[in-house]
DNA sequence: ATGGTCGACTCTCGA
């Protein structure tokens, strides 16, 4: 019998700020995996005890201040794991990337690097990581594994997921560098999930708090991605952005991104 | 316009 399943992303830039947002849309959806980014969290200070009384297991890994990932499921969380499996692995990568186990599912949460500057070696790094997460995907998973990939990519792959390609040709998450990073992850079979869709351009995730009615500008862009093996996306049945959660009281610069499935 | 980002943290950095 199959059943919907449903996941999101959201960047809620310090989950302790951002309660007020994520515990009344949980509650609301009974959405069945939400994954976070910038929690801005010490792994001591997280408020797992939230989470517990809504319904949701959780888990997380964070930093004092900066960084922070964690997976929210209503139902049973397993084979969890922290980082990279490779050398370079980091505190630093830690609280970026976290991976598990749900209902059969293996959901990878992400938050990409932002780069800074092209100068910068925090863009190397960029780079650099994602070249280690195709390799990550290349050495644990199959092409068939049901397997869901989402997060703050920070990564604008298309000229309709900015709202100005030739001014903000050349950003940290919109070149050709970063854009053929993020393809040759997707080589690997990933489906671009809220693209498939929902054409067109104007569909944006983020939209900076410095710019000045950003939001009423149509100033966004679509950096946050929910991403499919094969697998999954042939039980994809829809996503969305849900630009409610940007525009509520002491918003993140973020929206919430969700994607619903039928799983057997 | 008398504003004009925000969060964590020690005051300035990162996004």
């Amino acid at each position: 019998m199959a059943r919907e399943f449903t996941i999101a992303t959201y960047n809620v830039n310090s989950i302790r700020s951002r309660l007020h947002i994520v515990m009344p849309w949980i509650e609301k959806t009974r959405v069945d995996v939400l994954c976070l980014q910038e929690t801005k969290v010490k792994d001591e200070d997280f408020p797992i005890e939230v989470f517990k009384d809504a319904g949701y297991n959780v888990v997380f890994k964070g930093q004092k201040a900066y960084n922070g990932v964690a997976i929210a499921s209503r139902h049973e969380i397993e084979k969890t794991f922290y980082g990279f499996d490779d050398l370079e692995n980091s505190p630093e990568d830690e609280a970026r990337l976290i991976r598990c186990m749900i209902q059969g599912v293996v959901v990878v949460n992400a938050y990409v690097p932002q780069g800074r500057s092209i100068d910068n070696p925090a863009f190397q790094y960029k780079l650099r990581w994602c070249q280690r997460i195709k390799e990550l995907f290349e050495r644990n998973y199959m092409p068939q594994t049901p397997l869901v990939w989402c997060g703050d990519l920070n990564i604008a792959p298309q000229p309709e997921d900015v709202y100005a390609p030739e001014e903000l040709e050349g950003h940290v998450c919109y070149n050709s560098m970063v854009r053929k990073a993020f393809y040759d992850v997707m080589g690997l079979g990933f489906t671009d999930l809220f693209r498939r869709f929902n054409p067109g351009p104007g569909h944006y995730t983020f939209f900076d708090y410095r710019v000045p009615n950003g939001i009423k500008r149509h100033m966004g862009w679509r950096i946050d991605h929910v991403l499919a093996t094969e697998e999954m996306a042939g039980l994809a049945t829809g996503s969305y952005i849900d630009m409610e959660t940007r525009l509520a009281d002491k918003p993140s610069d973020h929206a919430v991104l969700a994607a619903s499935f039928l799983i057997v």
